[in-house]
DNA sequence: AAGAGGTGAGTGTACGCTCACTTACCTCGC
DNA sequence: GCGAGGTAAGTGAGCGTACACTCACCTCTT
């Protein structure tokens, strides 16, 4: 029968559970989230969610930890040969980048409450997010460079320079819904952003 | 006597406490702060918190209507000239940024837990920041598109993305001290920023 | 003397958490 | 195939406390 309340084993309503609260806490942080709430969003009783993770941090502490297992922001599929021209890379990674962001709000979300509260998982989800993405980037412009197709600036900041304005402002329109910003279709912003970035790499 | 408890008329007792809690609230959020903690901060008793102020919340909305008209963070020094050389107008931009985020990151925490809990605020918040630093920064643009001296970009969307740029890297820097960043000045990040930006835009 | 500034000692309750208990599912002997 | 028994899944009804908030009272200043 659809819909009927089962009795799922221990280890899959723990997952089902996580997934499920990950809204919650995305949406009003963890101070801001009741027990109440949780079980609600579960669809169980506050009892089991106790018994299940024992308090309210290690419920929080457990769901960081799944989202940071299966969000999978880590690979991003950079496929690229050192002969990728510099459009077709940056707008690459800049569409990926749009489209995580797009997916998963609430893996935004959390990162930034991680950041605000100082939180032990603010390295983690840095590192989730991001780290592999800069290396990537840096890497690919320190080859660029070596084959002299760009003017000589520090590869590190200068991929941190692109990443910061793509992810702020994949933050600003998709997590955030900023209003007073014009309608603009992210092909164009793409296209805008990397034809100025590269541009201004060029000899 | 220095250091006395002394007894305050109404409104510097409001101003003064407005002060102090503004600091609690921006590192810890509203549902992550106590009234103890506040009367704490305030140097004060509950009591007096409540009777000045009526409630948390109350408080809280006081504290970000004082935070929003003091902070001072509508009036960028834009003194500018349309004959102004783009190196310039830019990295004056980048360094007065830098400058109110690193002078005031309580005010970036605030902006972005507003963000976060879509709060009324957020809305007056990002008018506070950025709408009139958007709006400079577009006009100058298109005052040096007509002038012929920049290649054919939406002026909007190009002074989006440095601010952009600027910003998101002001924040991890300066407010979430994020780790895995190597050492650079600020200088230096400016210049690399500022002279990536500007030839990307030049005809 | 009076009124504003200020507080210690509460009050009610929402919230995190637990306990005693029920119910669905599995398995094993027949 | 089937019922009894054992166990894990699940819950209703609280418990204790921390928290938002108040009240009766004190004290400084004019």
């Amino acid at each position: 029968m659809v819909g009927t309340k089962r009795r799922l084993p221990a280890e899959e309503r723990k997952t089902k559970t996580l997934a499920r609260v990950t809204r919650v806490f995305a949406r009003k942080g963890f101070a801001g989230t009741t027990s109440a709430e949780l079980a609600r969003a579960a669809g169980v009783s506050e009892a089991l969610l106790y018994k299940l993770f024992g308090s309210k941090r290690r419920l929080y502490q457990a769901m960081i930890q799944h989202k940071l297992e299966t969000a999978g922001w880590g690979e991003f599929p950079v496929n690229v040969s050192p002969e990728t021209s510099e459009q077709v890379f940056f707008a690459g990674m800049a569409e990926a980048i749009f489209a995580k962001v797009e997916a998963d709000p609430d893996f935004v979300r959390l990162l930034i409450y991680s950041d605000l509260q100082g939180s032990e998982f603010a390295e983690l989800f840095h590192e989730a997010r991001g780290s592999s993405v800069l290396a990537a980037v840096s890497d690919y412009l320190r080859g660029r460079l070596e084959s002299g197709a760009l003017r000589d600036v520090d590869p590190d900041l200068a991929g941190l320079s692109f990443l910061c304005m793509v992810w702020q402002y994949a933050i600003g329109t998709k997590v955030f819904k900023s209003k007073g910003l014009p309608e603009i279709s992210d092909a164009l912003v793409i296209e805008t952003m990397v034809s100025i970035f590269v541009r201004g790499l060029q000899v």
